[in-house]
DNA sequence: ATTAGAAATTAGCTATGGCTAACTTACAAT
DNA sequence: ATTGTAAGTTAGCCATAGCTAATTTCTAAT
């Protein structure tokens, strides 16, 4: 899956353009800039680099769009990513809060044989700790089609899929209520204008709030399908 | 045991100082350009930059020497080394001869934190897969008294302890014929003259014959002590 | 159609850590 | 004591990737 050598930089543009595109955003140089807690003028010198080794098509005062070429880096180097993240949580039992940071780091420092070995390792898991898809070595990635809690109606019964949130402090937060990936919940109620949702854990019949900021982050299937 | 943040050039000048200082060469300006394969013009840039952060003394013209928080520093990444090239070895079974090159990037990229997950989850071992020891948190490490293979009599049962060798090609060739940390072997025949010595594998009771040169890369201790 | 303001780019720096080519220094052999 | 040579240093480059300040462009509201 790998192309050929590329530094840090190229791998966290691409990356972030990914990601900003794949979340539904439009990667323009302000978007990418935040992203990557760079000025705006530094993101428009790596465009340019960038649009010359042909990963992204690039205009002056456009967003940026990636290759082909420029999409396998990118999904190379988030299937990286979230297998160390896995790897983290699973094999050494890292808190799913702490294994975003490290594998900032590592993502960009593993070969393709480590790479590998920790799919293996894992039995060639499709989901990262934070339900995050595992980009597989072919360059395909699982797609589910996922809702936010508030999206659902009071009554239902779902099962938490992905968090969109990375920072620990929320993920630290919903794991103390119990909402990680894979467990079921049933929407108990709803309050008005964006109000907080009651929620009640099927396992453990208890039951929780949440507002409505945060459930819009934890993205559920209907059901408890697996 | 970290100081503060360090860029990887200064981690791997440092651990080159103190690596060929501990093996009992002179470290000099050509034997860092040659041990990090660089040109001895770059070396020199790099003694200034060490020095002014107070990490060895230097005169120019002269071998440098480690200050206590050079020492530091090149055993905190040492450290890193050594317990990723025996977690990769342990946990997920990679071959010893492949851990080094894996471990010359990961040892930058770990935080201290990851460092002492790894570290428990291997139960805080003191050598690495080639038997080399692994510094401690507080900055100790283990000292044993070894001695090549050339250095003991014939008839002698030895244990083997460590390789001092790092290249893929050496480690799988003695890897292949059983020469690993831990084994017993007794010194059969040492022929003349820096002739090839006859080992016998105490475990297998099968014979072989290393050269001189390889068996000078071999270090063992007396009898079978553990 | 104008135009204000946001977004993006350009120009010109900085720091890091490589390199080659030219030079200086140390020292060992005479 | 002199001197040739290897070792080491200096000078002057280069690439990468960040920054600020100044400028240009786009667009949406008038
Ligand atoms: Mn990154
Ligand atoms: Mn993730
Ligand atoms: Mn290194
Ligand atoms: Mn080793």
């Amino acid at each position: 899956m790998r192309v050929k050598p590329q530094t840090r930089a190229v791998e966290d543009y691409t990356k972030t353009i990914y990601t900003i595109a794949e979340r539904g955003d439009v990667p323009t140089t302000n978007a990418i800039a935040g992203e990557l807690d760079v000025r705006p003028a530094s993101v428009t010198g790596m465009l340019r680099k960038l649009a010359a080794l042909q990963l992204i098509r690039y205009e002056p005062y456009r967003p940026v769009e990636l290759t082909e070429a420029g999409r396998r880096i990118a999904l190379e180097v988030i299937r990286h990513h979230r297998l160390i993240e896995t790897f983290l949580a699973q094999a050494l039992g890292m808190p799913w809060d702490q294994v975003h940071e490290e594998a900032e780091i590592l993502e960009h420092a593993i070969s393709e044989r480590l790479e590998d070995r920790i799919a293996e390792a894992l039995g060639h898991p499709e989901f990262d700790p934070h339900g995050d898809p595992i980009p597989r070595r072919d360059g395909t990635i699982a797609r589910r089609e996922l809702r936010p809690l508030p999206a659902f109606s009071s009554g239902e019964a779902v099962r938490i899929a992905r968090i969109r949130r990375q920072d620990a402090e929320a993920l630290r937060y919903l794991g103390s209520l119990g909402l990680t990936p894979g467990t079921t919940v049933m929407i108990h109620d709803k309050a008005p204008l964006d109000g907080p949702l009651t929620l009640e854990l099927r396992d453990l019949g208890t039951s929780i709030v949440l507002a409505h900021h945060m459930a819009q982050t934890v993205m559920a299937e209907h059901g408890d399908a697996s």
